[in-house]
RNA sequence: GGGGGCGUAGCUCAGUUGGUUAGAGCGCCGGCCUGUCACGCCGGAGGUCGCGGGUUCGAGUCCCGUCGCUCCCGCCA
């Protein structure tokens, strides 16, 4: 960092008091973050944002010594005296500032702090609402302050790759009407209008798409949204994304800019995965291989399909399965020790994703050791076994049902079985594009067609069999978690009537709900 | 909305089959200590076992309820 300016607290960062300043006299100013007394010498470890500096108080300072004597954790302090260059045998290679120290000549108690109620130290992982009561505390440990400064990092470089490209960076409102997205909205009550309420934006989506018909090409905004939904370890109600709309153009446009824009972040942060750019695949190819359209590509156990394998089957699960228009597919584990209590578990875990059950088999030379064994003929056994890539010792897990829900059990045991076994290398990471999404999918809950991504999403295909259509959408996917997306806007004005028709919006919701935005698109 | 886990000292946790005075490490307080850097040594304080009810001669432990935290499903990209 930049010296500070000197004044009566400080002229130098703590973290970068080095031997160049030795014999010369520095002021500092932070936080007591170690005490060691030893009753005769004392050593304080003094934090700000760079880092720690070693005071030492000498007993021969009497007054300054017996004052050093009182100093606890997290008390605030300004201290001046000499850099000394340490002994050899006393230098500390640990700490930046380990060659030297400042001998205090006189200090000032800027404020005497209570005894933090968690330690500061990273290690212990301390429940995280006592931490949100004490925030400010909670800011002082090294790993919260190094978070945000990499999210600063990180939003400096998308602003820099996008300012590059011609980007204009622009806000758009929060205390506007609905732009639903899905979710449910924040509202908040409107003073002027009694009765009426804003509803806090689930995304700019709208927004975007006006600044596009307003002709100004370029947008991106660092933009806070806002859900008001259950939250996950990955998920809050309230969190900032990277939003951007281009005009005229296509997939590749996009998918190049995202490229560029990442691919800067990742570099710089020296955070490894491959270079831009990065393999595409398609939605249908994703579900088949991995059950689910943002795979973890970092292992392999791909889901294989057994549906000609036991097409003919007498046992009741797979056949039954097969008649309702199902599929029965697998995975084959690898070799696995595990016990009958860790399979019922993974059965568990296939219900709690849908699933009505779990076939597991062990192979064995002679064919499996399973429960369903003797439900399946030799021939189905080792039909299934071939497909499975299967070998003497694997485990094989196998789900019967709808495709969606065999795809999500599976690919949820997938995951847990590289978890329990730690077949993830972590020194690496993954990251692909998923392209050709489905545009509609049937929601049997209420009898309507569901746009897979929003209403204004370019279809592809003929519209009269809405199961057919795809979308020119795309995801980015990075160990498995979407970390981006897009798609190309509808521009034709009866497309998207056509497309609110299937979605079952009527012209008054249409003008309810995205009213100003077709406004817009008339002239 | 549904399911699982957790709740014991300031923090992180242990606590056996229900059995005497509920423990450890760290932190905190006091003493000693002039080269430590996770300083060391000695001593000490600190508990509504989340809360309420029940079973029992006896409950941190078992049962019911409730509150809080957390993870997962639903929901949400």
């Amino acid at each position: 960092m930049k010296a500070p300016r000197p004044n009566r607290y400080r002229d130098v960062w703590c973290g970068e008091l080095t031997g160049e300043r030795a014999g010369t006299q520095a002021r500092v100013a932070g936080w007591v973050n170690r005490r060691r007394d030893h009753g005769g010498l004392i050593f304080i470890d003094l934090r700000d944002r760079t880092g720690i500096v070693q005071l030492v108080f000498h007993p021969e300072r009497a007054e300054t010594h017996a004052a050093a004597h009182r100093l606890r954790s997290e008390d605030v302090l300004s201290a001046s005296g000499v850099v000394r260059r340490r002994e050899p045998e006393n230098v500390n290679p640990a700490l930046p500032t380990g060659e030297i120290e400042l001998a205090v000549e006189g200090f000032e108690l800027l404020a005497d702090a209570e005894t933090p109620p968690f330690p500061l130290e990273d290690g212990d992982t301390v429940d995280e609402s006592l931490r949100l009561r004490h925030r400010a505390l909670d800011l002082r440990r090294a790993t919260m302050q190094e978070a945000l400064a990499l999210r600063h990092r990180v939003i400096t470089t998308m602003r820099e790759v996008l300012n590059e490209r011609d980007f204009l960076e622009i806000e758009t409102p929060d205390l506007t009407r609905s732009t639903p997205e899905g979710a449910r909205d924040y509202l908040v009550p409107a003073r002027i209008q009694p009765g009426s309420f804003y509803a806090l934006p689930q995304s700019p989506q709208l927004f975007k798409q006006l600044l596009m018909i307003g002709g100004l090409e370029r947008y991106y905004q660092i933009a806070r949204c806002f859900r008001d939904e259950d939250t996950r370890a990955d998920r809050q109600p309230e969190f900032t994304q990277l939003d951007l709309e281009m005009g005229f153009v296509e997939e590749d446009d996009v998918i190049d800019c995202m490229e560029s824009v990442m691919g800067a972040v990742f570099e710089r942060e020296a955070f490894p995965v491959p270079s831009p750019p990065w393999p595409r695949i398609t939605f249908a190819e994703a579900v088949s291989r991995y059950g689910i359209d943002r795979p973890d590509t970092r292992f392999g156990m791909e889901l294989h399909d057994l549906s000609d394998a036991v097409a003919q089957t007498e046992f009741k699960v797979f056949a039954g399965a097969l008649a309702s228009g199902g599929v029965v597919r697998g995975i084959n584990a690898g070799k696995r020790e595990l016990s009958r209590a860790d399979l019922d578990g993974l059965t568990d875990l296939a219900k709690q994703h849908g699933a009505k059950g779990l076939v597991w088999a062990f192979v064995e030379d002679g064919g499996w050791r399973s429960p369903v064994a003797k439900f399946l003929s030799p021939q189905e056994i080792d039909a299934a076994t071939s497909a499975l890539e299967a070998g003497p010792g694997d485990l094989l897990l196998i789900v019967a049902d709808q495709p969606i829900t065999v795809g999500q059990a599976l690919s949820a045991l997938r995951m847990e079985i590289a978890r329990r076994f730690d077949l993830i290398d972590h020194s690496r990471h993954d990251v692909l594009w998923i392209v050709e999404f489905p545009a509609f999918f049937w929601d049997a809950e209420t009898g309507r067609w569901q746009a897979a991504h929003h209403p204004f999403t370019a279809p592809v295909g003929d519209l009269s069999d809405p199961g057919t259509v795809s979308s020119r959408a795309y995801d980015l996917v990075l160990d498995g978690s979407e970390i981006g997306g897009g798609s190309i806007r509808i521009h034709e004005r009866e497309v998207q009537q056509r497309v609110f028709e299937l979605l079952g919006i009527g012209p008054e919701e249409a003008q309810e709900r995205f009213g100003f935005l077709l406004d817009a698109m008339r002239y």
